[in-house]
DNA sequence: ATTGATAGTTTACATTGCCTACTATCGGTA
DNA sequence: TACCGATAGTAGGCAATGTAAACTATCAAT
């Protein structure tokens, strides 16, 4: 709390911050969904959802994520082994997996869609419609910036630390 | 790419956006940068040369960028195993260490700024003065209305890939 | 039949946030 | 003086993830 700090926050990576708010999001999204079996990789159901239904490979999850592939095996796994969606080849190119939601999963994910919903909307509470579209796009605008940066690979984790659950 | 498509990128979390932001923009600060000999916690230093002249201690740190002290032990012995700040054990008060730059730090620090002000403006092209304005503000404020949010415990991981450096 | 590309898997590594437990020190108080 | 709670920092361990490299299986084209 110097003279100095005035200036602060212009000198420090824009990126902290976009870290910061993933975190703050994650661990309220978490916390919403806590009465679930699985605490993270709702999106990958909801991608699988919304794609064609039996049109969706790990490929296309990965690419539409951002999620390198080995990854995604893991998270693959994590839900098959929870019962939510599961690997099914497919005999037109037999290199490929199928994944498929499972009667599990559809049960679940209007309680997902609410709670996505809920947070997105709680988090830019106090922007009006115009003001929200213009966050959105400055977003994108930036993520179109950024993309075109020469970059090192970078590791961005996430997880609940807490992890009673398996 | 489906009719339902066009709604996706609303039904995912929003702090999805964040992740994939922060990952790219320190994937391109680690680019600018390859030409040190550390890759990370860049931000530490900032924060220590910031701060009042031996008036920086760890718990400082951790509190004002969001990490918690026992990873925040890990990055002073980082930054300290390649000679850019040590620990002083403050007379007043010998629980605490105050962290100091090096010579050494105080010779990278204007190419540090030089590359995090040149990235966030980079990111932020397309955007004149008073949208720059809100949009941080809109930060602060998605910040704020998460951080109220009741939430799990969440981790974010931050690593340069390729680390033959050590 | 060969060759190159693609989808997916496996293994290994490095890093981080969090947890628990611990030491040392400070400050107040009985 | 002696105790007690709070604070600063450390140590060890866990879970999860991005990435790389190496690998299998399959496809598509020559």
């Amino acid at each position: 709390m110097n003279a100095k700090t005035r200036k602060l926050s212009q000198s420090l990576p824009l990126g902290r911050r976009f870290g910061l708010l993933m975190r703050l999001y994650f661990g309220a999204l978490t916390k919403k969904l806590e009465q679930l079996d699985i605490d993270r990789h709702f999106s990958i159901l909801i991608l699988i959802e919304d794609s064609e239904e039996g049109f969706c490979n790990q490929q296309y999850l990965s690419n539409t994520l951002n999620i390198d592939k080995t990854s995604m095996v893991r998270m693959i796994d994590y839900l098959v082994g929870k019962g939510y969606i599961r690997r099914a080849s497919n005999p037109e190119d037999r290199r490929e997996h199928r994944i498929l939601l499972t009667e599990k999963a559809h049960r679940i994910l209007p309680r997902i869609h609410r709670a996505i919903n809920d947070l997105n909307s709680k988090a830019t509470n106090g922007l009006n419609t115009s003001q929200l579209k213009q966050f959105y796009k400055d977003l994108d605008l930036l993520a179109e910036n950024l993309a075109h940066e020469p970059r090192h690979t970078i590791i961005m984790n996430l997880e609940k630390a807490k992890s009673t659950r398996k």
